[in-house]
Formats: structure tokens, C-alpha cells, sequence
DNA sequence: GGAGCTAATGCAACCGTTTCCCTCTAAATC
DNA sequence: GATTTAGAGGGAAACGGTTGCATTAGCTCC
């Protein structure tokens, strides 16, 4: 009787570069400049060979044994509060995109709004030793410590420490003294403000505020932007109310914005998401949008497309943002000084504002 | 003068566990055993000494390194077809917290409905050697060739190769004939004809369909079941409309089902994100819902609970069909033999379906 | 007091790549 | 024809962990 394998044991070896090596009857090192297009040159005659052996034996390489080689796992993070919220989907497939076509994989994690979460993931990132870390996360001053020890470089995405700039694309230089990594945004305060000059120019005179509460008890630049809006055209601000950047939070905002005495003709809320919330709440009272209460929303995300009706809003140049994201972790600055650059908004016309 | 390092040299090279070892005064391998809670013990003393060395050095064990002498990454991919889908983020974030209970790290990606697309992230994840993949794949019979050879378990998600099942999670042992991994789903059939049955008891003598169209060109057994419900009734089907996935697709259909001669007066639409859509359509046509027409969607994700109005919609188990795949991917059964395994949904009735 | 045991630890091989450095061959130059 | 030179390829040292095996010290038990 025949010695046979047994049968569970299907645990075939991985195939490595040796294999191939040896199939190909060249040496390991000529196998690893063929796969990378290696720093030496290679005969035709034996990149065929290699070429043909890597075929017939299905060989991949080891991308554990090449970071540890290369010291780079070609590998980024990201981390956002909630990757269930379209806007943030939608600027993690950006980011995606963006670092896919530098030969970079992004490894999404979605701290869920728990900063417990949030630490927990950044040690994990780096321990995987990323090669960079977007961050949307919370807090304006997340712990960076982590990655500092492991010398991480990090970009802060969506973050806006924006104080009132005007125009294109602003470049903002700081000096050591901030928390020293570089972070793209977007002018959430012009923005916010731009909406509700746009409501004023329908003629509204009274104008509330749904506002998302930042944890770190920071004023949020939209609502600066709100009140500057409202303020040069000398009105007095509506009602404001808060609540989370959910959905299930503009549904609760909307139902106590109507149980308020005196109800505006039009509000500014600081999201899509908590937006869609609201319309229902607005709809569940019977209130007609806009000609009851105009709406205008920001983020500019997918969902803001469908709803109804459909939401006027604030939109953030999302491939702008990866793009330069990814281009800010990549070239880290040279003179170690950390830098802001800051897009402008585009206001997206629809219908909740009263446009068409 | 004394010779200073160069400015820009901050290039602190990583702490290593031969750092630690020599800083604590014992044995790399002592650190090992530390940070593992190692195959073998440690005296008490050393244990508090290697401890404090790694926390004055800042240490972070290599993952990459660990990785290959391991031969384990602890990383679990995932590909679904469309990341900035709210169903497939919820059930993403599902699985993403089920991986971390076991100590996994969920690579999540985005196939964008490409199939290139999805062929180059199975390789990128056979590469990064993976232990196993969760595939939302649009295809019926997806490109498992790398995976194969790279001995990397797969289980299918929120596939529905289901043939009429009906009661509680089944399990169905398939032989050798098929493409060899487990997979995991709901009864498409079942929820669909639950859907119409729940429809015709508020009246309903006309329904329609709004379906999304699958690549692999099979039959959707959600169609299958909206046929059942119907035949079942001794009804005459309503039309049927063909569109994408999408809020987009949706709100196409809408319009084109108003096009059509004789309006049914309900519709069950094959995903809640085309239900967005179409409802959309519908109030641009000035159709009040349900009264007018009444909609029944398929998924119960987030973004079904807040429309308007709230959207009717057969609910999928996420959290059980994360922890079910998780387990099948973990433990891969062991006659080598594939399993399906199918949970059955539940109808969460709303006001879009004439609730309330 | 020596054999035998156990607990604690150190040594070193291995995981699969990348890449430096050296050797070897063959062609080009004088 | 000898010498330089470039082009190709091979050997082997990292990279930072894990862990089997050997070693040591400190016991108990006869």
C-alpha cells in the first residue's frame, strides 16, 4: 500500500520567491528584481523564465515579508466618526481612490464616535505601522501620541480650525506651537454664511440654526458663519437649537425647533444627514418645505440628492480634499511647520431652500 | 563647536524589542513572552520590569514582523460592491465589530461596482495574506482563483442563492459541485412574498415591481418571491421596472413606472436606497404615499427610517449575519464540504406601506 | 549529598523579502 | 593581446518578531 497525505491535510506551503527561483533556475535576488522591477537589471532571457515560473506557480509576494524589508507597509489609515454617514463614505472612497493610484491601500476604521474607540484604532494603526493616518476625528486636539512615538505622519481631514478666509484655496502656515500635523479642510464659515445670505435673498428675515454638538466644546465655524450672515444684513438670529449629526438628531431638533414659540421661516442646518431628519419632522407636522420653513443643509453628500424635496446645500469639493489630503501625508512638509490648507464650499441649489 | 545631528534628521528609528530586552536587562525572548502572555511564563519580577521598559521606551510590537513569523496577518478583508450603500456600511460596521472581539483587524474596500476593480482587490488582499475575505461580490460566481491558491477561506455575504426556504436560520450542506465556499444570507424569497402578503391585507389587487439589475443576470430571488406573493393571492402581477441599485436607479423607475398606462397601486422595490429614489419621483409627480401609491422596500437599513414617509421595509438580521460569518470564516468547516447558511428577515411596518 | 525535578531564561533558527557587495563573463578599448 | 568596463547574477546580511530547544538555578526527596 501507498504512503498517502492525509486527506485533511490540503495545508499546501505557501509558494515563495525560492520556489520560483529554483523553478526558474536563477537565483532568488533575480526573482525579487523582476517582481519590483528591482534596482539591478535583468536578461530578457531570464525575466522570462522568472515571469513564466511566477505564473505557473502562482507565486505572490509576501506583503508582510516586504514591509518588514522596506520598513513601509504601503498601507494608510483613516480613521472617521461614522462610516455609515454618506458624506464620510463618500470622502473615504475619495481618499481610496486617491491613494489607490499611488499604489497605496487604505484601511478604513470607523471609530463610532467613541474617543475609547478612536485611541484603541490609532494603536492598532500603528503597530501595523501605516505609512500615514487620515483623521475626521472629534476632537480638535485627538492624541496624537501614538503616532508621534512611531513617527507617523498624520492629516487632519474635515477639520476646521478655519478662522474667516476669503477666496480659493488658502494656505495657512503655523508655527510649533500647534499640535504639528497638517490638516485640509474646508471654509466652513464662509460656507455656512454664504447659505444664509442665499436664504436672506429669498427674503427671509428669520432664520434658525440646527446645530451638531463637537466634543470638544469648541464653537464650530458654521455657526460663526450663521451668525456673521445674519448679522451683516442686520437681522437678529433665529432660534438655535442642537443636536448630534444624526438623523434620528435633525428629526428630534425639528420637532423642538416647532414646539418653540415662534418659528422661523427658514433654518441653516450643519449637515446633511441631520437635515434628512428634519424634513421628516417637518412633514410629520404637516409643515410644507420650503414654503413653511425653507431649508438649507451642508456637506453636499449623495443623500442630499433624493430627499424631499430635494436639499439646497452646502457642498464640500470631497476629490479636492482627498487629493490634497493624500499629497499633504505623502510629502510631509519640509521645514517640520505644520500647514492648513482650507477649500471654499460650493452652495448646491435645490428646492428646500425655495430655488425652482 | 560640537558636532550636532543634522535638523532634519528626526528620523528616530523604531524602538525594537532588543531595545526593550536590553533596557529591562533581560532576553528578547523574555519580552516576547511578556507581550504575548507567551508559551511560557515569566518571573513576576521580570515581567514588571519588561513592562516598564516598554512603557518608558514607548514600545509597539512590529505587526509585519509578527505577521510573518506567525504566518498570520490577524487582518480580515471585506469587498462589497458599494461602501457608500447605508445597508452595506451597517452591515460593514457589523463585521467590522464582530472582527474586533476576536482581536481581527477589518480591511474593508470598496469594489465600486467594477469588476476589474474587484478582481485587483482580491490580489491586493491574497497579497497582504489576509486570513480570510468577506465577499459581497455582485457576481454569482466571483473570480476565487487567487484566493484558492493562496488557501484563503471566503464566505460569500448577503448572497441569495436561497431556493424557497422558509422558518428559521437553515442550513443547507452543499457537495463538492459547488464553488466551495461557505456562504451566508437571508431568504431573499421569503421576505419579498411577506412584503406582497403584507401589502395585499391592506387591499391591494395591483402591485408592482421596482428591481435592480445583478450582473451575473440570475434571477433575483426577491422577484421570485414578489411573484409568489402574488400568485399566491390569485392576483395578475403589476409591472415591472428595471433599474440600478441606487437612489438614482430608484428615482428612474419612479418616473418610468408613472409613464406606463395603468399605475398599480403599490410597489415593492428591491432595496431601500431605490426606495429613496423613487419616492422622490413620486412627490415630483405629485403622488401622495402610501395613499396614492404604496411602497415596500427591502433592506432596513438606517437610511429607511427616516424618509418620507418612513419607509415599510423587510429588515435584514445584520448583526446575526455578521457574527454567523465571522464564526463560518474562523472555523472553516470541516469535511471541506460548503455551507449556506440563511436567516430569515422581518417586516418593519411604517407608514410608506399604509401603516399608522 | 547527589539524582531528579521544575521554573525561568537565553540562544538561535526561522518566517519571506530587499538589497548591498562581490564575482564572473564578455565585450570594448588601446 | 592585455586591460578596462559594463552588465548579470549569486551569496548573504538585514528587517523584527516567535518559539523550540538547551541551559541554568534552586528545589525536594531519598
Amino acid at each position: 500500500m501507498v504512503a498517502m497525505p492525509h486527506p485533511t491535510s490540503h495545508a499546501k506551503a505557501a509558494v515563495t520567491r525560492d520556489d520560483v527561483a529554483r523553478l526558474a533556475g536563477v537565483s532568488p535576488a533575480v526573482v525579487s528584481y523582476v517582481v519590483n522591477g528591482g534596482p539591478r537589471a535583468v536578461s530578457q532571457a531570464n525575466e522570462a523564465k522568472v515571469r513564466q515560473a511566477i505564473k505557473a506557480l502562482g507565486y505572490r509576494p509576501n506583503a508582510a515579508a516586504r514591509a518588514l524589508a522596506l520598513g513601509s507597509s504601503e498601507m494608510l489609515g483613516m480613521i472617521v466618526s461614522d462610516a455609515m454617514n454618506p458624506f464620510f463614505a463618500s470622502l473615504a472612497r475619495a481618499v481610496e481612490n486617491a491613494a489607490a493610484e499611488r499604489g497605496y491601500t487604505l484601511l478604513l476604521a470607523d471609530s463610532q464616535a467613541s474617543l475609547r474607540t478612536e485611541r484603541r484604532l490609532i494603536k492598532n494603526f500603528a503597530a501595523r505601522r501605516v505609512d500615514g493616518l487620515f483623521l475626521c476625528s472629534m476632537l480638535f486636539e485627538p492624541d496624537l501620541m501614538d503616532l508621534e512615538q512611531a513617527d507617523i505622519p498624520v492629516v487632519l481631514l474635515n477639520h476646521s480650525t478655519d478662522l474667516a478666509t476669503a477666496g480659493s484655496p488658502a494656505v495657512m502656515k503655523h508655527g510649533a506651537g500647534d499640535h504639528g500635523s497638517n490638516s485640509v479642510g474646508v471654509a466652513f464659515q464662509d460656507g455656512a454664511r454664504m447659505a444664509v445670505e442665499h436664504l436672506i435673498s429669498h427674503g427671509h428675515q428669520h432664520i434658525g440654526l440646527v446645530m451638531g454638538g463637537n466634543a470638544g466644546g469648541d464653537l464650530d465655524a458654521r455657526e460663526v458663519g450663521w451668525h456673521q450672515g445674519i448679522q451683516n444684513a442686520g437681522l437678529t438670529p433665529g432660534p438655535i437649537v442642537r443636536a448630534p449629526f444624526t438623523r434620528e438628531g435633525g428629526h428630534r431638533a425639528g420637532q423642538e425647533l416647532l414646539a418653540r414659540a415662534e418659528r422661523p421661516t427658514a433654518v441653516f442646518v450643519s449637515s446633511d444627514q441631520q437635515a434628512v431628519g428634519l424634513l421628516c419632522a417637518l412633514h410629520e407636522a404637516g409643515l410644507r418645505v420650503p414654503e413653511d420653513l425653507a431649508v438649507f443643509a451642508f456637506d453636499g453628500s449623495p443623500e442630499s440628492e433624493y430627499t424631499w424635496p430635494r436639499l439646497s446645500t452646502v457642498a464640500q469639493p470631497v476629490k479636492d480634499l482627498a487629493q490634497t489630503a493624500l499629497e499633504a501625508l505623502l510629502a510631509p512638509n519640509p521645514g517640520g511647520e505644520s500647514q492648513t490648507k482650507i477649500f471654499p464650499t460650493e452652495l448646491v441649489l435645490r428646492t428646500s431652500c425655495g430655488c425652482h
